[in-house]
DNA sequence: TCCAACCGTGAAGCATGATTCACTGTTCAC
DNA sequence: GTGAACAGTGAATCATGCTTCACGGTTGGA
């Protein structure tokens, strides 16, 4: 027999899992409140017993993500000499990215209310912080030309979100399944873009 | 004295402006038809008289205003050899952007409906056609190795919608105003990634 | 001058979707 | 065993914002 506790909990986590599944497939615009309930099986009405709005519900989901996002990134590079982690990185968030392209343009792009916002901002900041150690630990290294490793940060992160979360990254995704080709294509692009020969 | 399909056509650019005014200040989420209609200094039904519905008068907001940008970057690269025609394209983009960031996020990224996205999607197709066309004549004249001009076309397209209209776009804007550094960075960043040395 | 078409109006209608709340059944500390 | 707190319910409420429509003033050809 579970405490009152743990079926709280589970409840909870049920409502999150629900809704993240929601998100995965439809983006955060489909995950009404009434589609999650039902999802999760549950009367709309008993969302508000453990969130206090629809906004921070949302929020915890995509921090949740995207916090998992930056754990499988920092793993992927973990021990590798400069230039082989920073292709692991590129590869790793590429064919996340592919793998699940509505879910990675919900996390990053799709306008979801200012909580959710400002999740995305601290967690981008925190992607932009390891893309930038990676770079100038390489450039220390003698891997790359040392150049300015925080405007490189953003301007790789942006050009990966650009590549793989924008408007036009389904319709590549349909005309091109090679998730392992495309994920090359823009590690040489990024190796060649920071001067890496 | 004006005759009635003057006064007409004069009504509807005047709300057509209004509501690219809005767009450029708000995003479209913020060109309700009350707020337009408010701008235009007519009434919320008027508009109506003038346009099937929200959605086909945001399309063609959007479409005029992207038409316009490509011709823009048509001309900035005209006539000039391979290398500084890729460079002014970069730049000119660049600036643009920077200039009207809430404009350029709503032109490209922000979500709008599938009337907008149709429109977008034509757009890209043509921008993208004239970058790989940009980069192609660079390949054959020896400014930099060939490649896959339409993967690289769509890599930078990306990276610039990334760098400039993604959701950090505006944050970054405010804290580097310096627009001509920061074109001059992404210019070095594209033109790196191509293997212009 | 006259009238039919036209144009603009803005309040009402409608759709969507978040949030609340009175009610019910369940659980647990005593 | 009992009752107070709790969790769940789902219909009602509220907010937002697009769209329609019946009305009245204006225009321009006959």
């Amino acid at each position: 027999m579970s405490t009152r506790e743990e079926r709280r909990t589970a409840a909870r986590e049920g409502i999150l899992a629900a809704a993240h599944r929601q998100v995965a497939e439809g983006g955060c615009a489909s995950a009404s409140v009434a589609a999650v309930a039902a999802r999760a099986g549950v009367a709309a009405g008993s969302l508000y017993r453990h969130f206090p709005s629809r906004a921070e519900l949302l929020a915890e989901v995509v921090g949740d993500a995207l916090r998992g996002e930056r754990a499988l990134l920092e793993r992927a590079a973990e021990g590798l000499p400069p230039r082989a982690a920073l292709g692991a990185w590129v590869r790793t968030a590429t064919e996340r990215a592919l793998r699940a392209p509505e879910l990675a343009h919900a996390l990053v792009a799709e306008p979801a209310g200012p909580e959710v916002d400002a999740v995305r901002l601290r967690e981008q900041h925190g992607r932009e912080a390891m893309l930038a150690a990676l770079l100038a630990a390489g450039a220390r290294a003698g891997s790359w030309p040392p150049g300015d490793a925080g405007a490189q940060a953003a301007a790789i992160s942006g050009a990966l979100l650009g590549a793989l979360c924008g408007p036009a990254a389904a319709e590549r995704l349909g005309a091109a399944p090679d998730h392992h080709a495309e994920a090359e294509t823009l590690v040489a692009f990024v190796l060649g873009a920071i001067g890496a020969r």
